[in-house]
DNA sequence: ATGAAACATGAATCGCTCGTCATGTTGCAC
DNA sequence: GTGCAACATGACGAGCGATTCATGTTTCAT
């Protein structure tokens, strides 16, 4: 257990690394499409293009692929939001750019980005990993936007949760269910209300407020 | 197809009822503990203490089930929602509560809240189904609020999704992680991100995120 | 060039699940 | 109380999927 890879045989020749990465390029492809339970090692296998035993070379079970799948998921994705906003000073620009960054990477790993949602009931603790090292990132970049007084002082946490949330459902009902990123003006309506909730005071607002509440109904 | 029930053979006698009833709530905790693939039949019926034949008495099969605890889940939201706000005027007013009556029912149904997030695996379709009811009935209550002039304007399918992130999240980290609901300076602090975001104007920026924010760490 | 280690194969095993069915048992209308 | 429809049972067949293994092929260091 104290290294990550000791479960899966590492190959030793070039021909066993191009033949893993086979195996990993058409699970990703069956669990995406298929999903993890309804995948068969045999459909893993066809899609590779190899023999059934040859997977068992490489991953000790279906649960290790996927696992590493995961894994890889994660890192691909937090190395790609750390990339989009590393020259950003100000939060509310960091948002808006991890915002796009993030459909973005939806958009291009629609297979992967299915594999997450399965992971919590293929494996709880890989799940919360996933979610948890994301939000940790991302507590840390709000805390110190908060401590340099960039932004209002929430729960740092509460607030990557809920950002987070607003991300994963922009994703879900514009990138997966539509195929593509959600049009222009869904993006800035979302922004303002990030940039709203967040910003220390709303000098961008439309001061256009006369129109006094009603009652409803 | 035209009767939604059809394909589940409706009992005729009080004993019926009471059968089927025991396999619905069965299936529930099966499906909420287990997820759905992992789920058997006999795992059901065992649960629900009758034989294995019993089962396709009432439902012609696991996805039968499945879809009809989704089905009556989703309603079952609905209502708790739509009565928690029934006699709220004010739109910020209804989202607090409406946070809140979501949260608590969340912890109240564990098992099916679960069993909902499985459900894009299971049936695209009856996923769809369910947030996008959802989705329409707070896009209605946005849009009036918006022409009532209680918030501002913006696309209220987004803005519908971005809150339901939001909950979501929230209810996966603190009610579905922890078991509880959140911390309450979690709930203001995500609070006061959604009145501001959702807010006309921000003159009471200053003097409100002065008290309601303690600090969490 | 060679031989040992690494890699590849796919048939076979084992365990499990779905869904059926022949055989009882119970509820209820009369 | 009788009889029939509804309900309940659990063993069984058919099938499938994960994993193993005996056998063959390829790679590569020497």
């Amino acid at each position: 257990m104290a290294n990550p890879a000791a479960d899966a045989h590492e190959p030793a020749t070039a021909r066993g690394h191009r033949t893993r990465q086979k195996v990993l390029d058409a699970a990703e492809v069956v669990f995406g499409t298929r999903g993890y339970e309804a995948a068969s090692i045999v459909d893993i296998t066809r899609a590779a293009g190899i023999a059934q035993g040859t997977f068992y070379l490489y991953f000790p079970s279906k649960k290790a692929v996927f696992a590493e799948l995961v894994g890889e998921l994660g890192a691909k994705l937090r190395r790609t939001l750390a990339a989009a906003v590393a020259d950003l000073d100000d939060r509310l620009t960091v948002e808006r750019a991890g915002l796009h960054a993030f459909l973005g990477f939806v958009r291009e790993h629609r297979n992967l980005y299915r594999i997450i949602r399965q992971a919590e009931f293929v494996d709880e603790a890989l799940y919360r990993d996933y979610y948890s090292k994301l939000a940790e990132g991302y507590r840390v970049g709000l805390a110190r936007a908060m401590t340099e007084g960039q932004i209002r002082k929430l729960d740092p946490e509460a607030v990557a949760f809920a950002l987070m949330g607003i991300f994963d459902f922009l994703g879900m009902r514009w990138v997966l269910w539509e195929g593509k990123l959600p049009p222009q003006h869904v993006l800035d309506d979302v922004f303002a209300l990030v940039r709203d909730g967040l910003g220390l005071q709303s000098s961008t607002f439309n001061a256009r407020a006369s129109n006094a509440p009603k009652r409803s109904r």
